[in-house]
RNA sequence: GCCCCCAUCGUCUAGCGGUCCAGGACGCCGCCCUUUCAAGGCGGUAGCACGGGUUCGAACCCCGUUGGGGGCACCA
């Protein structure tokens, strides 16, 4: 028998977490069902759990555990229990648990519930086949009773067992938060291996060990694993009778976050990688909005919402049981709903980093760049989608000289554009008061007026000169930021490029 | 092959037996506003996979078909 315990958890405390494998880039999808474990905690005022699932010393590596952690702190995600913040169930990477399995392992052989196979997969396969199955039925538990002497035997050939658990001869059925009754008939699944005949234990006996231990009460996850839990719920039985588990958890298995077509987001599709959403300059809140959006939904007529109004209103048993497409527009008309919904400072701050980024600007800014900023920064906010359009969009403002797009010329360059640069030139020269009433004022009468143009044709040619691009804050404010000095030499840069 | 999951506009979804000739959002299209592009406002486009039941009544319940996905390891 074993000293391990699961601890007490008070009737009706929620009790979730989230065990992720450190290996290689962060998936939106892990960060989804991170996400919806979170809230499922925080909305029933109940705790997270942060276990690392570590036993893969080849793939596992901690930079991408410390990355990991970044991802989830960046979102918003904050745990109760779990690295960096400890608690009384540790530890909490499975790398520093070999003891605790050991010591399970043993005393479920002890008690029956598992015991030593030593079939190899090729003996297995042969007795399906003599048999007339098909070697996919797997294990037959042909190893389910042998007697000592067998043992013995299998040991001399020099042959080391793995540990088996034996599974009931009875339907594993269970209420899965998100899909309802599920049902795996008796006899459908095989006696599965705990631990391997090297002595290491595998992920479906460590994983509902530690949740036991750890006092989970429901396991949300992905609905790659709802196969796999007609044995957890096998494991957890043996593991309460053994004294070690406190019962079963509930379970509720999220739909599959998917890309292009019908298949599954997979790790090569680059909106996969979670790590875009920051660099591109999606706000946490933004992100985490749309994210919920894959599989729940707040309200009938509304799609917009604050992380605190998730956890307000979020309830696992409505999340939607069917796959959900990753959609980067909609993630984006989202984000851009949120970047407009910020406070214009904050707005400000947030813009700040990725201008320094990109070297516009000095970290931290100077104060003419601040004063600049903060004055084209209500006028950016709502043309932008995320952070990273600002580079984009303001960098005219703050270098000497604009490089203009090739595409912005060809559409705003061309035929024509020689003589509204030319009026312009001369109207902007002769002014008298820089100031963006002045520049409207005399822009308007130069081309308008005195070219007889329309102004879509009339502004065209001098965004272009002024700010490289053909999509700008407004013009005439542009320009007075900018000055008359650089105004004017981009005029005149713009004219060397424009046609007559 | 066996087991399991899923099935409402192109996409994400609301709908949990009548209030649905199906609502919202993204996208797309048009109009308005307008100095460009956006944003905003207004309008439009487009869907209950199919077949049987159950019921006075079905997008909603049951069965089947079809389609899609996943699993069947000494990976996680």
């Amino acid at each position: 028998m074993t000293s391990l315990r699961a601890p007490e958890v008070p009737a009706g405390v929620v009790r979730t977490r989230f065990c992720p494998s450190p290996t290689g880039m962060v998936h939106v999808g892990l960060m989804r069902t991170a996400l919806f474990n979170w809230a499922h905690a925080r909305h029933t005022g109940g705790q997270l759990v942060f276990r690392v699932e570590d036993t893969d010393a080849s793939r596992d590596s901690e930079e991408s555990y410390e990355h990991l952690l970044g991802s989830l702190r960046w979102l918003g995600i904050d745990w109760d229990e779990g690295p960096e913040v400890g608690g009384p169930n540790g530890p909490y990477r499975q790398s520093q648990r070999h003891d605790v399995y050991r010591e399970v392992a043993a005393a479920l052989l002890e008690s029956g519930h598992a015991y030593e196979s030593f079939s190899t997969n090729e003996e297995v396969d042969a007795r399906r086949r003599a048999a007339g199955q098909d070697p996919k039925l797997g294990y037959d538990n042909a190893d389910r009773f042998l007697t000592d002497a067998q043992k013995q035997a299998f040991r001399d050939e020099g042959r080391a067992p793995v540990l088996r658990l034996r599974m009931p001869d009875e339907d594993l059925v269970w209420t899965d938060l998100v899909r309802g009754e599920v049902r795996f008939a008796a006899g459908s699944v095989p006696d599965f291996v705990l631990v391997r005949g090297n002595g290491v234990p595998l992920y479906p006996f460590v994983n509902p060990v530690d949740d036991a231990l750890m006092g989970i009460t429901d396991v949300l996850r992905g609905e790659d694993l709802l196969p796999s839990t007609p044995r957890q719920l096998a494991l957890y039985a043996a593991l309460t009778e053994i004294g070690v588990a406190n019962g079963t958890p509930r379970f509720g298995h999220l739909p599959y976050v998917m890309g292009e077509g019908t298949k599954k987001l997979s790790k090569r599709d680059p909106q996969a990688n979670f790590d875009v959403y920051p660099e591109r300059g999606f706000l946490p809140e933004g992100l985490t909005n749309y994210l919920a959006l894959l599989g729940w939904s707040i309200a009938e007529d509304r799609d917009v919402f604050s992380p605190a109004e998730m956890v307000e209103a979020f309830d696992v048993t409505r999340v939607s049981a069917n796959p959900a497409r990753f959609d980067v527009k909609k993630a984006e008309a989202i984000n851009a709903t949120h970047l407009r919904d910020l406070p214009l400072p904050e707005f400000t701050s947030r813009v700040t980093p990725f201008l320094v980024g990109a070297g516009l600007v000095a970290d931290p800014p100077t104060a003419d760049q601040q004063a600049v900023l903060e004055a084209i920064a209500p006028l950016a906010q709502e043309r932008m989608i995320v952070l990273s359009d600002a580079v984009g969009l303001l960098g005219f403002l703050f270098t000497d000289e604009v490089e203009i797009e090739p595409a912005a010329a060809d559409k705003q360059l061309k035929a024509g554009a020689g003589a509204v640069l030319d009026a312009a030139t001369a109207a902007l020269t002769a002014l008298g008061d820089w100031t963006t009433a002045a520049v409207e004022t005399a822009l308007k009468e130069a081309l308008v007026e005195g070219l007889g143009l329309k102004p879509r044709n009339a502004f065209g040619p001098v965004r272009v000169a002024v700010s490289g691009r053909t999509v700008s804050p407004p013009l005439y404010e542009s320009i007075e930021l900018l000055g008359r000095e650089r105004t004017l030499a981009r005029l005149a840069a713009a004219r060397r490029q424009a046609a007559d």
